[in-house]
DNA sequence: CAACCGTGGGG
DNA sequence: TCCCCAAGGTT
């Protein structure tokens, strides 16, 4: 119990001199932290990195600066700024939340209203109502898991070791400053408690940590054996007509769900036709990586002799490449030098 | 509960 | 080049 104790002093100490400053954050002494801000940033870091949030965030809140805003906002416009974020249920539910959230006033303030929301899980939930309302939820991320198994010592291995950690990490959570030391530890975690070279030398908690004490900091948390990706191919069709190019929305659920695309087949569960007749011909490759899966695509180009069979032409100039998914982009990429040259 | 779901950067 | 991984959630 002492030792709780000792370790949240030390953190919070270290926090209030070395925390990072980000756009999400309220500084030291700036009031309190928006709900709306908290939640778009938080849903948004979700296994994504801070560098690659930053630019996101601060369009979307110039875009949105309220909930209202966002709940107001269309469908296709979201999800084309949040092209490229990856994750893309994200957008989705953010968009149903925001709408909930909206038509409710404002956000819930416990930690399980916050939690039936959409997108809102057990890490979010925790997190909104540490930051934006100062109650005391523990939050466990992946810094916190890390920082914890260092701190005890837990070998065993994840996920299965998760219960154990959250109930570790329960033990540490003071009833003072809840959000400072939940964004404290994510900062830890983030700077110094790194997974591969802690600066366990510069650690405020060097003196509580017992895998430093027993020389095995980097080699924890243990994780289970990954199983190897798969690689898998298909085809994808750049098909012209006049000045437009063909584009569809994807399915609203799967794989780049309710985004922008070029019709493309046999790569996602999906084994459609060309979406028109053409004189194809193969213009180049493109290779990508998801999550679970190596893709490699053909890319197919085409002038249409008939009526398209899906999607809808957009004109060359109309088509906007920051719009696209990852995947999409290096298609525009390849087809776009293509017809330029 | 294990599989599904993106992307970019760093070692 | 390859592997790891980043403020997880949903089904």
């Amino acid at each position: 119990m002492r030792d709780s104790k000792v370790i949240a002093e030390r953190l919070l100490e270290w926090y209030d001199r070395h925390g990072r400053v980000l756009p999400w954050r309220v500084p030291p002494g700036g009031g309190a932290a928006d709900p709306y801000r908290v939640w778009l940033s938080e849903i948004m870091l979700q296994q994504t990195t801070v560098a690659a949030v930053k630019s996101y965030f601060e369009r979307f809140t110039g875009l949105w600066p309220t909930v209202d805003d966002l709940a107001a906002a269309e469908d296709a416009h979201v999800m084309a700024e949040w092209a490229g974020l990856g994750y893309y249920a994200r957008a989705r539910n953010l968009l149903a939340c925001a709408r909930i959230v909206s038509k409710a006033g404002g956000f819930p303030r416990t930690r399980e209203a916050l939690q039936a929301l959409p997108g809102i899980g057990p890490y979010t939930s925790a997190a909104i109502a540490a930051i934006a309302y100062d109650q005391p939820e523990t939050v466990v991320d992946g810094n916190v898991e890390r920082v914890v198994a260092r701190l005890h010592a837990v070998e065993t291995p994840l996920p299965a070791a998760k219960p154990e950690l959250v109930a570790l990490a329960q033990k540490l959570t003071p009833q003072a400053r809840p959000g400072d030391y939940a964004q404290a530890m994510m900062d830890l975690g983030a700077t110094i408690c790194a997974p591969r070279n802690p600066a366990c030398g510069i650690c405020p908690l060097i003196d509580e940590c017992d895998a430093h004490r027993l020389g095995i900091a980097a080699t924890l948390p243990r994780k289970a054996p990954k199983t190897a990706k798969p690689n898998r191919s298909g085809i994808v069709w750049v098909a012209r007509q006049g000045d437009g190019l063909l584009l569809e929305e994807r399915p609203a659920k799967g794989l780049l769900g309710g985004m922008l695309a070029f019709p493309s087949a046999g790569w996602d569960g999906r084994d459609l036709p060309p979406p028109g007749q053409a004189d194809w011909r193969e213009i180049g490759e493109v290779r990508h990586v998801f999550t679970h899966f190596n893709l490699s695509l053909q890319v197919m180009l085409g002038e249409l002799t008939g009526p398209a069979q899906r999607g809808h032409l957009v004109p060359l100039r109309q088509i906007d490449r920051d719009g696209l998914p990852g995947l999409m982009r290096k298609v525009w990429d390849v087809a776009h030098a293509e017809i330029v040259a």
